[in-house]
DNA sequence: AATGAATGAGTGTTCATTCAT
DNA sequence: CATGAATGAACACTCATTCAT
């Protein structure tokens, strides 16, 4: 790999801090408040310098959601040690921490036009595979090892971890009133246990049972 | 109660019509792309009548949120037969149906502006409380059956709850592909599975342990 | 004249109800700022009803500016007695308690639309001949009377009485501080007594010279 | 102070411009009546780039207002030679000739939004402050050196000037029939005889004598 | 005759995107 | 390359006016 030269440094420090940016704001603010002139602003940046970086709104989001994407998988490959429960606790735990990276992004897919970035764009295509082989295989790891029921396919039990990320905090809280880190750990550590009760393999001899609609008045 | 005169049932019905419709549109599309121009023609009235039944489109939003936990609240009322987390199950099952009705909307206070209406508007503060209320009650029923774990916080307990609306359907599905009845009922009784699961108070003798991140690596 | 019809009384006291409101909120509002819709409602009649009195919204205000006037002219008439010089201080007494009723009006000429109305509509375009002629035929009095010097034209002295008005209050005070009736009365004094001595015929002893443009520097 | 460079003065140019037209149109056809669409359209911008000099309607009034008073500021501190009376009258026939500048947007004060901004914008609120030392220095003055009645309160001194103004054309004139200019001038003549006369400190053995309206019958 | 309800035609404002410098 | 400045296309909201009842 050769070396960049001291601009295209810059232009990748740059870039990235757009995406950084813009990743903060899609998070908490939704794609239509996503504001092309302010983030320039934030970013400390000219308009027409940004659109060099990404062609579109639309193209930008993608990268952003693809970024997310990227160090969520970077994440499983980190953890790559352990149970695979154990690495599955620690990629939530590490989701739910840094909302904005993955966990609040995952909240946009809500719009339709987030969706529909995250479906249609190309660059996106290709990474949603790769992602979804990953989790895949950790999953069926999880699976193997008993730790995740088999009968749960895997694409829903990836939605409910995502899922279970929405729980963690009111999405905004009570606006002024900052939360203790110590309110948002235990939050994360129950939905967290939540999470691995529900999908662990149940025991017959375990109480709930699912009633399916038809018995359920029996 | 009076008779309502034709008009004022004429009234209502559309009323009602706006409100499904924006609802519809509310969950679909997310706040921002909710086109009260849209909106109007779609009804089939022009804007300005619009304007005579919502003041705005806050005001309007916050009908569909106010409907929409009204049916919520509803839903508990009428399935107050069975036990406590039969009760939850077969509310789960009902928002799960009727994703607009309720959970799809749950799904937009990611947006900002949403969470602001839920938050502020005071049709919704009055609404809010009694829905807490009684939603509260029967999970501390539920809690007190021995059915849901006791030390896990009630409104922790509720937002999970709406994390897994979110879980049973890709938000929207193959675009085009319809889903069919048979696979939907299976998401939403595997979903409904990990909730009661993942709620339930656990034993000890029962397989997962939750590391606290300190001593994850053990 | 034949009696009227309690239903024509009753329809009479309205649209007199209604030009008083109107006329109010002309007066402090302007023509664009009188909303039609506020105007039913605060007379307590629908719009419908509010339409069936008048055309539409101009001939509405021309019915208000002709109702001005012809109170304007009214005052004339009733305070015929005095000098000249007395009875147009008593008129302009007069026009400043009752602001709106006719300096108020006045003001608002300076809004395209209402001078269009004012110039164009065919009620006030007879009235306002009767109008100026009482007026010319009362300040040619005065100026017989030695009271208005011969060399002002009528029409601006007539201006002037009406500018005077505007001088009067400041058009809208402090907002909350309530002017006390003492500080309008000497306000109205100071303001007659500048507008007598500024049209009174002047004295060749007399102080200011009036310097023509030319010989200014001098 | 730096040479401004050629885009900087492109845009100080089109601001005036701007400022200008809005004027113009302001004391034509009032706030209401000032459209942001035609504007653009008669500048020769788009809307965007209107909004991109004025945050919006209000800033622009606002500051419409301030160049007016700004303007007629620098008219007294230009015209500093001379008896303070003539200053005065020089002030009255510049005020007379560029209606559109200052008199003509005072006429605009009866708009209630109009007043509201001048009451309310921060920017103005200092300029008022000045504006209204630096008057009143110019009429204590006048009062110093005879010329005005010290019985005169000098915030009703400057509201008769500008009600003056408005006395020295009808508004909106016989529409096309333009008004000769030796017409214009005799009124604006008439009309500072009448202030000069109106407001200089008037003597015992001169005709007009206030009647308080209680003593008016006599 | 009176009204509740409806609407066409705007009005101010915003935003993603593109030129000209 | 970077940017100040420009814009087309929307969008929420309003208002004078008219029907249908």
């Amino acid at each position: 790999m050769h070396k960049l030269s001291y601009k295209e440094q810059e232009r990748q420090r740059r870039e990235n801090e757009i995406l950084r940016v813009a990743g903060e704001m899609l998070a908490e603010r939704g794609y239509a408040n996503l504001n092309m002139d302010e983030l320039a602003d934030v970013v400390g940046i000219s308009k027409p310098t940004l659109y060099q970086h990404f062609k579109g709104k639309e193209e930008l989001v993608a990268q952003v959601i693809a970024n997310s994407m990227e160090s969520f998988s970077q994440l499983m490959e980190d953890s790559a040690e352990g149970t695979p429960i154990e690495r599955i606790t620690k990629m939530l735990r590490t989701m739910a921490k840094g909302r904005s990276k993955s966990g609040g992004i995952w909240g946009q897919m809500n719009s339709e036009t987030v969706w529909k970035v995250f479906r249609d764009n190309p660059v996106l295509i290709e990474q949603r595979k790769r992602f979804g082989e990953r989790v895949q295989l950790l999953i069926d790891e999880a699976k193997a090892a008993g730790e995740i029921s088999e009968s749960l396919p895997t694409p829903l039990v990836l939605r409910v971890m995502f899922g279970m990320q929405m729980a963690i905090n009111d999405p905004h809280r009570a606006s002024d009133a900052a939360i203790s880190e110590a309110e948002t750990d235990e939050a994360i550590n129950n939905v967290i246990t939540i999470f691995l009760h529900g999908v662990c393999p149940y025991r017959a001899d375990q109480k709930p049972e699912l009633q399916s609609p038809s018995k359920q008045k029996n």
